[in-house]
DNA sequence: AGAGGTGGTG
DNA sequence: CATGCACCACCTCT
């Protein structure tokens, strides 16, 4: 691909003095696309200063430094960011979003994310999820090394900006041209424009939900802990003193100190516990398989475990990701962190708080800031909705109709009469009904959903059987969507979305594994995806409504099918029904055969 | 450092 | 024969 600027010696201006300011924006204003990109001396906007930013056109850089320069102040500088009518070529474009709307009052507008875009042409294949690298693209799209060790030199900076650092700047914009060039095409040949305009809308959401962050309530956080810290304790302790016997050990080391038999987390040794010592046979030491073993030591275990699990994974680790500056709770939001579309989350992952337990309840320890409530509303089976939706199959259409779907569902399936109390009647058959329903969406066979349900292989497959008599365009929908996926390398979503596969060569020895695993998510891939696709609208539509509206409110939180806004006390009642409208608009977008439902709650805790 | 096991969420 | 989707965090062990 032919460069219209040189990698070795790129052009740029390095703009020091606020006289010069005019003069480049003169000329960043006649494009109708500009590059940005921005150098800090660290990922955290609040404990991080900027140092420079970058405005590319194709041919050159300009370098404005943050330092010196009166950009804060500069109208110009920031009607030229939000001006909706200039694309913004950007890179993880959430990042320098986040750090133009914290230090400069900046709202970029009208973005062009060529990591996002690559996620979105890629969905699925090997090494594409979550944030690719603009190394990547750079090697892959122009065939071109591009350096990163300089950007390290930025984290600690003595004060000069070097050349080899207004190289490394100017590149950085120069380079998403010819990329975005390519791509452009790519999503049109492959129809995803649409769902780049969404996810390019959606990332600045997730910019300023981000930066926003959530409020959490630390001193209720640590008695959670402290409790739970102590039924561990007890259950550890009755953990050696019943395995004792079993080890050459008395306990007690030449100190007097007690000493454990074994490392009750490790798999290794406990392996060796049931299998060697109790003269038990078990292939792991999961707790499906603890569940069905008799001895009492199997029992402490589990409890040990349940509590274990809670301190180590959301304990005092959770809480060293408060931020020193917010007191609160930044978590990254990758926008395409699922293969299916979904965001994935980290550092921490709010999508794996726990549910709210007597003992442990994690989520009521997400308050809002004082004077704030929090408005929370998800999508009431949605999945379900989507099945129904895309594979248009009236029986099943009628079943999320109607209040109950796995009842429903359970009445047709055992032949018995539907009625408003049927879950109290027969909670066995609704149960069962419930997960054929989710199982299906996961392209469950006839195997699993017996030991799923605790019966023969044999009446699995006949349940499976009677399940598609009665939802028959559910079974070819399925199928399809499967058959399709194998043949095509890939499947999409009603609005588009798609998700690649690599299709392994029939020589391959485990042909037949890889061709089933791939049929398996294909046939979840419309269902999931249109659920975030929905999402996604939602987020975006609850944006900008709160800005029409002019609510003093923000998008804090999602979680797959749920949307957390922090809201102002008294607008946060009324605010709490346009948030429901903004959900059941975003999903009648794609789903038109069923009705979407979502009630609002409006608390001061994170909780539904 | 990375893999595997376990278990939390939708 | 074995085959339920999508994630991330923590632990142990090599």
């Amino acid at each position: 691909m032919e460069l219209k600027f040189d990698p070795k010696n790129p052009k740029y201006q390095y703009i020091t003095e606020d006289s010069e300011i005019e003069n480049s924006l003169e000329k960043l204003e006649k494009e109708s696309i500009i590059a940005i990109d921005l150098e800090s001396t660290g990922f955290d906007p609040y404990t991080s200063k900027v140092l420079l930013i970058q405005l590319g056109t194709p041919e050159i850089s300009y370098i404005f430094d943050a330092r010196v320069l009166h950009l804060k102040e500069n109208e110009r500088f920031k009607a030229l960011m939000e001006n909706p009518k200039t694309i913004k070529l950007m890179q993880n474009g959430k990042f320098d979003y986040g750090f133009l709307k914290y230090h400069f009052g900046i709202e970029i507008a009208n973005i062009f994310d060529v990591m996002l875009a690559e996620g979105i042409l890629t969905a699925g294949l090997k090494g594409s999820m979550g944030l690719i690298s603009l190394r990547n693209l750079v090697s892959q799209y122009l065939e071109t090394d591009l350096e990163k060790e300089t950007r390290k030199t930025f984290e600690n900076y003595t004060g000069k900006i070097t050349e080899q650092q207004l190289i490394y700047s100017a590149l950085d914009t120069l380079m998403l041209f010819p990329i975005f060039e390519q791509q452009v095409e790519k999503l049109k040949n492959e129809q995803l424009v649409n769902i780049a305009k969404l996810e390019f809308a959606v990332t600045r959401v997730v910019a300023e939900m981000e930066l926003r962050g959530i409020f959490i309530n630390v001193s209720r956080w640590r008695d959670i802990i402290a409790s739970l810290k102590e039924k561990r304790n007890k259950y550890a302790y009755d953990f050696q003193e019943s395995i004792r016997q079993y080890y050459a050990t008395n306990g007690i080391d030449l100190f007097g100190n007690s000493v454990d038999a074994i490392n009750i987390n490790s798999q290794v040794q406990l392996m060796d516990l049931f299998n060697n010592r109790l003269g038990l046979d078990v292939p792991s030491t999961g707790d499906n398989i603890l569940a069905t073993i008799e001895h009492p030591v199997a029992k402490i275990l589990r409890d040990y475990r349940g509590y274990e699990k809670l301190i180590s994974a959301f304990g005092e680790s959770l809480l060293e990701k408060v931020n020193k500056v917010t007191g609160r709770l930044h978590p990254d939001f990758i926008q395409l962190g699922a293969a299916t579309g979904r965001f994935s989350c980290q550092n921490p992952n709010l999508q794996q708080i726990p549910r709210n337990s007597e003992e442990a309840p994690f989520r009521e320890c997400f308050i809002p800031a004082p004077g704030y409530k929090l408005v929370v509303t998800d999508y009431s089976s949605m999945e379900m909705r989507i099945l129904a939706d895309v594979s248009g199959d009236q029986k099943l259409i009628q079943a999320v109709n109607d209040s109950d779907v796995h009842s429903f569902t359970a009445a047709l399936m055992f032949n018995k009469e539907y009625s408003a109390d049927f879950k109290k009647k027969y909670p066995d058959l609704r149960q069962a009904a419930k997960i054929i329903n989710f199982g299906l969406m996961y392209g469950m066979g006839p195997g699993s959903l017996a030991r799923q349900i605790g019966v023969t292989p044999e009446v699995g497959k006949e349940y499976l059987d009677k399940y598609f008599k009665i939802f028959p365009h559910v079974r070819s929908f399925l199928d399809t969507v499967a058959k399709n996926a194998v043949s095509k390398g890939w499947s999409k979503t009603p609005a588009g979305r798609k998700r690649w596969y690599n299709i392994p060569d029939k020589s391959e020895p485990d042909y037949n594994r890889r061709i089933s695993q791939i049929q398996r998510e294909a046939k979840n891939h419309p269902i999931q995806g249109t659920n975030a696709d929905v999402t996604k609208y939602a987020l975006v539509f609850m944006k900008d409504r709160l800005k029409k509206e002019g609510v003093d409110g923000f998008v804090t939180h999602t979680v797959h099918d749920e949307v957390v806004c922090e809201v102002r006390e008294d607008q946060a009642q009324d605010w709490s029904l346009l948030q429901q409208e903004e959900m059941i608009r975003a999903g009648e977008l794609i789903i038109k055969k069923v009705p979407v439902k979502s009630e609002p709650f409006v608390g001061d805790v994170w909780e539904h």
